[in-house]
RNA sequence: GGGUGUAUAGCUCAGCGGGAGAGCACUACCUUGACAUGGUAGGGGUCACAGGUUCAAUCCCUGUUACACCCA
């Protein structure tokens, strides 16, 4: 006998167990002979992170998918996996050796540190993984893959050397973002530019050999230091006269051109901009037209440096401004301060560190080339995003892509495989020479090759003494060359963007490979737009020659019930993880899955997972009572064989549900397909069905009672699986609870097939239950609005009954008698003086309820429906006289208003005759 | 500044060229043998605003307003 009310915490655990136990999330668990595969590839979450409510949303979504192929029999394949997050990883240990007081990061050295991420990394790297097996999701565990791992790894290194080899990875300088408290550059997708009150402080600079002064305005005034230039619109007359001409930049005495660019915008402030190519992109781009030399005034720290007079040299970025702002002012060189809201790029994690645009070697892919295909496989539909308005998006972004910088100034990551050595004179390039290769040796070998002597690998840092030195010494007919592996590691992204094909072996080709690979879709947030689905897709056509896969499904972004994105800063931040305590992990998924609409965020209520909370109750107690009233599963049992309509129809009903819950996930319409089960469980199986059974299985019809279990049983079997993907615990609970009597389960129910219930659909059944619903519920309105106590059992006289409802009076007596509490149905052709009447189909049921009924009661109920009809008609009325709806309007539609006048009319007749029946 | 999206019941949200929906909340009644995490019934919306297209607009188009997000 089942509990009262089903317990989440315990049997998530236990049922989880079994799972893992059956191999139940294994590739290919349950799947059919020679079946088609289902894949999903999991965008890897960092290793570093924990589960928040939009993993929950993401992972809930995929394991729906998943759980449906595999139940539909299909060979599936969830690959789960976590990515290293180089920065947030590096971060957190390095954290951990400063607040144990440890040696930090440079003192102990890359590799002991390495050693130490490794070991951090073991111990907690699983968190995330660990939370998302509490959602229940399926996905084969015994397949889990790290983006560090040795053969994700080696995919990388091909990849790198690939495009290198191909010219589609160059090392540059150029300006990146770059992050001064950590010292790396970042990717402008890391870049959060965020409105802040800011100041404009307009400079008047002298112009040579005048008194004049041109003014600029900048709201960043300390790097004018690096000024190289001023520029003016080439069509603003107010300094056509200027151009050619030189200014002299106060506190450093530099003569700098003044100069026409496109880029100075004569409305905006003077007119005039200083340019500062090194320390902003527009003026890199202006300065890199006018043919100027960008001057970097920053360290990596972001300090003022030697190229700056000595008196502001070591200060700090703002420590400076304050500095040259205090001598500019002392000058008369400042003219005016206006207080300006301004966009500053702040560093996306913590929003804290100001990004500085620095001018450094970087590695770069050349993302347009690979760009392409990808942009023709969405053009061309190979790859259809879901919803389709955020094709646009991908268009936007893809169209004006960006050189990736790939390069990370850090240690835990993958290493760049490249090595430095010097360029021999002959050699027309500029800088190191750099030999890219997959391993030291073939490394060795090309620089071997390109000195045409032995070389000596040096390890202690590309700017160490001994490698510098040597470097130099180099020159001077040394024995050997040395060279120098590249000390910086990869975007996490770059092997982020390998994941569908490197989890699955590449680049050796792998059964699963071959199986597996392309995957079928991708579930990802859009905010993730371009850091995986463009990436993934670039990198999968330029390596496997296919998309990686054919849907791309982005779900909504979940915020607050007030709408606002949740962060830890508000306070307003839902743990899934508080959810599955207080509510159960089903409740939660079903939640999720309810609220997915497409194409709009969720604003999630936890009203909303209360709800459902207390569906899965109800699925409980309804899988309860069947089991007091030995509703077991019969061996073969053959639906077409039933007599009762109560029964025809429920399997009716049931087709209908499964056919539009299938429907609804084969389309992602995740919400649909939750709110059509939920619909069906409660709103028809339990709220209707089991009612209606009630009579029979209490009954003593000993036929009709065996067949009303067995058909409950068979309905109950396939409700556990059409909710199985949604809620998969409390259902495989009861899976195992209802296989104890009847034949033995073949499997788990993860593992059991999806409901097919096709031709058991049964228009006449589904005619007379509407029929009945109708009576019930008639009957029911009536007596509450008349006051007529709940407990208290009445007559029904049915008049102007046909032959048909006098049929189906006769069937279902029992449970009109139990579900409208009635005592006795008698016909009559007219109705009795003083009772309360309602009319379904051609038929007056009429309750006789003179001295218990309020006469004036009846009499406004049934004058509000008569003014409601009056209404009806009068507008229909409208419509059939206006002469352009009869001659344009389709004949069907025409058709329908007249069936729904005539149908009013003798609704309207028919009350009326009522009200004369009232005294 | 450019772009995208959203505006429907008190709240959270579906929906849709021809009869306004769900859940929660609310009101009334109900300890009826599965379930009070329940049952039954009910109240509640000029479908943001202004135009246009159409026989017909909550739905399509244009504009306005508000909000959200993306990009600069």
């Amino acid at each position: 006998m089942l509990e009262k009310t089903y317990e989440p915490a315990a049997v998530e655990i236990r049922i989880n167990e079994a799972w893992m136990k059956a191999g139940a999330f294994k590739a290919g668990a349950g799947a059919k002979p020679g079946a088609e595969t289902f894949s999903i590839v999991i965008p890897p979450p960092n290793v570093t992170g924990s589960l928040h409510i939009g993993h929950a949303l993401n992972n809930t979504i995929q394991d729906i998918l998943i759980r449906f192929e595999r139940m539909r029999g299909k060979d599936v394949l969830w690959q789960p996996g976590t990515d290293h997050a180089g920065i947030a990883t590096q971060m957190i240990v390095e954290r951990q050796l400063a607040k144990a007081g440890e040696p930090s990061r440079r003192e102990m050295g890359r590799e002991a540190f390495l050693k130490r991420v490794w070991a951090w990394k073991a111990e907690s790297g699983g968190t995330i993984l660990n939370q998302l097996k509490r959602l229940g999701a399926s996905a084969d565990w015994s397949r889990e893959r790290f983006t560090m791992d040795e053969g994700l790894s080696a995919a990388v290194l091909k990849v790198f050397v690939g495009l290198h080899d191909k010219g589609l990875i160059y090392r540059a300088k150029r300006l990146v973002n770059w992050h001064p408290g950590l010292e790396t550059a970042i990717s402008d997708l890391e870049v959060e530019n965020i409105e802040t009150k800011g100041k404009m402080w307009h400079l008047a600079y002298p112009i040579e050999g005048t008194d004049e002064t041109i003014t600029v305005a900048t709201t960043r005034p300390e790097t004018m230091l690096g000024d190289v230039a001023v520029a003016v619109h080439p069509d603003d007359e107010r300094y056509a006269r200027l151009v050619g001409q030189h200014v002299i930049l106060p506190l450093t005495g530099r003569r700098i051109p003044i100069i026409a660019d496109t880029y100075a915008d004569p409305e905006l402030g003077s007119g005039a901009v200083k340019i500062t190519p090194a320390h902003d992109f527009n003026d890199f781009d202006v300065g890199a037209r006018a043919g100027l030399t960008p001057i970097n005034i920053f360290t990596s720290t972001a300090k003022l440096n030697d190229t700056v007079p000595e008196r502001f040299r070591g200060l700090d970025r703002f420590v400076a401004r304050e500095a040259v702002l205090q001598e500019l002012e002392a000058l008369g060189v400042l003219v005016k301060i206006e207080d300006k809201l301004i966009m500053v790029p702040f560093d996306e994690k913590s929003k804290q560190v100001v990004i500085e645009p620095f001018l450094t070697d970087q590695w770069f892919v050349n993302a347009d080339v690979l760009a392409a295909p990808a942009l023709k496989s969405v053009r061309e539909g190979r790859t259809k995003f879901v919803p389709k308005a955020y094709e646009n998006t991908f268009y936007a972004w893809m169209e004006n892509i960006k050189p990736w910088c790939i390069s990370r100034q850090l240690w835990w990551g993958h290493q760049i495989p490249a090595w430095y050595g010097p360029r021999l004179e002959s050699d027309p390039g500029e800088g190191l020479k750099s030999f890219v290769a997959s391993t030291e040796a073939e490394a060795k070998a090309a620089a071997v090759a390109y000195y045409g002597k032995p070389v000596t690998l040096f390890v202690a840092g590309l700017k160490a003494p001994d490698f510098t030195a040597a470097l130099e010494g180099f020159g001077q007919g040394s024995s050997t060359a040395p060279l120098h592996r590249d000390e910086d590691v990869l975007d996490t992204w770059f092997s982020s963007a390998l994941w569908p094909f490197s989890t699955m072996g590449w680049p050796e080709a792998t059964p699963e490979l071959a199986k597996y690979y392309p995957t079928d879709v991708l579930v990802t947030g859009f905010d993730i737009i371009f850091f995986w689905v463009a990436r993934m897709m670039m990198m999968g056509l330029e390596f496997t020659g296919t998309e990686p896969f054919h849907t791309v499904y982005m779900h909504a972004l979940v915020r607050d019930e007030k709408g606002q994105k949740m962060s830890k800063t508000k306070g307003n931040v839902i743990d899934p993880l508080n959810l599955i305590d207080q509510y159960g992990a089903d409740a939660t998924r079903f939640t999720l899955a309810a609220m997915a609409a497409q194409g709009r965020d969720m604003r999630l209520a936890i009203a909303r997972v209360e709800g459902y909370r207390n569906f899965v109750t109800k699925l409980w107690n309804a899988a309860r009572f069947l089991e007091m009233n030995g509703c077991g599963r019969v061996s073969d049992f053959d639906p077409r064989a039933n007599a009762l309509t109560l029964n025809k129809w429920i399997v009716d009903a049931t087709a209908r549900a499964v056919a539009s819950v299938t429907r609804a996930i084969e389309d992602y319409r995740f919400n649909e397909a939750a709110n059509a089960a939920y619909d069906f469980v409660w709103g028809t199986f339990c709220d209707w069905y089991v009612e209606l059974a009630k009579p029979v299985l209490t009954g003593d019809n000993a036929a009709e009672k065996a067949e009303t279990q067995a058909t409950a049983a068979f309905v109950l079997d396939q409700i556990l699986a059409l909710l199985h993907p949604f809620m998969p615990f409390v259902t495989e609970e009861l899976w195992a609870e209802t296989g104890k009597t009847g034949p033995a389960r073949a499997s788990l129910l993860i593992t059991s097939a999806w409901p097919d219930l096709t031709g058991l659909e049964d228009a006449a059944a589904d005619a007379e239950l509407d029929w009945l619903l109708g009576v019930v519920s008639g009957i029911r309105s009536v007596r509450q609005e008349m006051n007529v106590p709940a407990g208290s059992k009445v007559p029904l006289v049915v008049v102007g009954a046909n032959a048909v409802t006098r049929t189906r009076l006769a069937t279902h007596a029992g449970a009109v008698a139990r579900l409208a509490r009635i005592e006795a149905v008698s016909f009559a052709d007219v109705a009795p003086r003083d009772s309360a009447q309602l009319m379904v189909g051609e038929a007056n049921f009429v309750l006789p309820l003179a001295g218990i009924i309020d006469i004036a009661a009846e009499r406004t109920r049934l004058g509000k429906e008569q003014a409601k009809l009056d209404d009806e008609i009068d507008k229909i009325d409208k419509k059939l006289g206006n002469e352009q709806f009869v001659s344009k309007a389709p004949e069907e539609v025409i058709d329908e208003q007249r069936q729904r006048r005539a149908e009013a009319v003798d609704r309207r007749t028919r009350i009326a005759e009522a009200l004369v029946r009232l005294s």
